[in-house]
DNA sequence: TATTTCTTGACAAAATTGCTCAGGAATAAT
DNA sequence: ATTATTCCTGAGCAATTTTGTCAAGAAATA
């Protein structure tokens, strides 16, 4: 599993963004200045947002960025996804070889499975939309009870 | 936020343990070889779950580790905090400091909150007799929706 | 043409991970 | 007592990942 400060500031950027008037640009040194982050650091997230569909650029003088899509069609899950690659926490140490102990199978497996299927789905139902109104605190929820 | 092999195989090693039968001494071999994980390596993270209370040890030949408690009472949540400390997605950049952007207080610290919460709960409601009884899959949740 | 802004790729310091290794201490079998 | 077995502890280290910096360039505008 990965969550690093890449990650962070990707949905920092886009954040700053989409708060921005629609359609009006935004700068990297505004980012930048406003968060306090390395404005060379943001370049290469920025540049990687573009490439996956997220942002669109223009060059020059008064240039920056705008958001490709609508705030509430972007999803937390994918732009983690697109910085920090598949957001799965591994399972078991030699799931190819015989993943077998005392065990027989793998029972960890199926943990790790789940707990990354937990982080997708959360992550998958927050919008860019949802933070900016705010609307985060509050919908983690509780798993369901195990089957008897 | 951090999940390593570490706090992995804390989990592999309680569920040997937890497989085997009730107050017969698991060794740290026989993890190791069951798992193919490194048995030096298992030391540190077996001694470290005995100092918090986890597993009880006995030293010389036909030693090893069993549970110290029973195996609903451990909690996956626990086990991962022990190892690895709090498992909780950091915050903006300068919480202290400002926070403030285009966005007047950070949006983005909600996120990594709820996030966090998030995990928390889903791991601390899964306990090592659920991953022995394969009680896992099948658990995870789509979040609340937001409110209007 | 000069300035601004994005674009790209290489590089590097620092931190973290995932171990190994050396030695020691307790226990039990002989 | 001696020896073998097992847990215990801390130091150290190589590889990887993270978190950036830097340099050079391309596009757009004034």
């Amino acid at each position: 599993m990965k969550l690093t400060t890449k990650g962070r500031y990707a949905v920092l950027a886009l954040t700053e963004i989409a708060l921005s008037e629609s359609d009006k640009l935004v700068k990297i040194s505004q980012i930048s200045e406003a968060q306090n982050i390395s404005s060379t650091y943001l370049e290469q997230i920025l540049s990687n947002l573009k490439n996956k569909g997220f942002v669109e650029s223009v060059r020059g003088p008064n240039g920056g960025y705008k958001l490709a899509l609508k705030p509430e069609e972007i999803k937390m899950a994918e732009i983690i996804e697109a910085i920090e690659g598949k957001m799965e926490p591994k399972g078991c140490h030699n799931k190819d070889v015989s993943c077998t102990g005392i065990s027989g199978r793998c029972l960890n497996h199926d943990l790790w499975d789940e707990l990354g299927k937990q982080i997708e789905l959360f992550l998958g139902h927050i919008s860019l939309q949802d933070i900016v109104e705010g609307k985060v605190l509050g919908r983690s929820r509780v798993p369901l009870s195990a089957l008897d």
